[in-house]
DNA sequence: ACAAATCATCTAATTATTTAGATGATGTTA
DNA sequence: TAACATCATCTAAATAATTAGATGATTTGT
């Protein structure tokens, strides 16, 4: 009875993801640091080096060896993952209708006027190019 | 050294709890047959029952005894659940930007005109409201 | 040169999640 | 009534995910 993993990064995953997403390449040490000071995760060394490991033997991650430590950098573009966990939240929750979930946090969401605005605009451009 | 479990609904749970959004109360029985026929997920009833206990305990579904089996109902509204998945989301890869992740969104997906135009509407009522 | 710091590797352990068979109780049918 | 079907409970096991200390090697600082 197998247990099976999942296609998308776990939530420490996608922690140490947005790390390297904002800055990279990166040694471990500085990883670790930033999961203490920006996710309030305080692992030791060793935890944090294991998975990097794992989620370079998962395809989400490079290294590159430099010295006698390894630097890291993501592999996968955020829009890749992101659109990943939605497009699977999608085919779940909202039988594969994208517009249900745009429309759900459109509601849910505190946008501004100029937040609204922009995707107003967004939305004409689209509008545009679907008439072409 | 616990591994923390995850405040929101696992793969498995989130298929169940959609079966549950689209039809409830449900017997086990019944649960188990819609995640083989829809979800092309064949698993043995005990398995079944015991991921719904768990959900239970996690307070995600309710449960009602009928005779002898019992009933179970999703206890989150399918906006809770979505909304805590994708608030997740933001403030992990976006910075808590919800109009980054919707213009995420609205770029990546498959919109037809129709669609575009509800989301204008949308967009339309909520920056009326901004206004009062 | 020696001590301390840094680093990866190895090994181990905990917990969550998943999966399921055996068993006993209950209900239904022949 | 007996056989069969259905159901929850109990028990067990596999795997993923997480966490980390011990160890040896390498680098740095005094």
């Amino acid at each position: 009875m197998a247990r099976p993993g999942s296609e998308h990064p776990t939530e420490l995953e996608l922690e140490i993801l947005k790390i390297l997403w904002d800055e990279s390449p990166l040694p471990v040490r500085d990883v670790r640091a930033r999961l203490e000071a920006q996710a309030a995760r305080p692992l030791a060394h060793s935890s944090v080096i294991t998975t990097l490991n794992i989620m370079f033997n998962k395809g989400f991650v490079k290294r590159k060896k430099d010295g006698k430590s390894f630097l890291f950098s993501p592999k996968l573009q955020k829009k890749a993952v992101t659109g990943g966990i939605v497009g699977d939240l999608l085919s779940r929750v909202f039988d594969g209708s994208s517009s249900a979930l745009v429309m759900n946090l459109i509601e849910t969401a505190d946008l501004d006027s100029e937040e609204l605005a922009a995707l107003r605009k967004l939305i004409a451009r689209k509008a545009k190019e679907q008439q072409q």
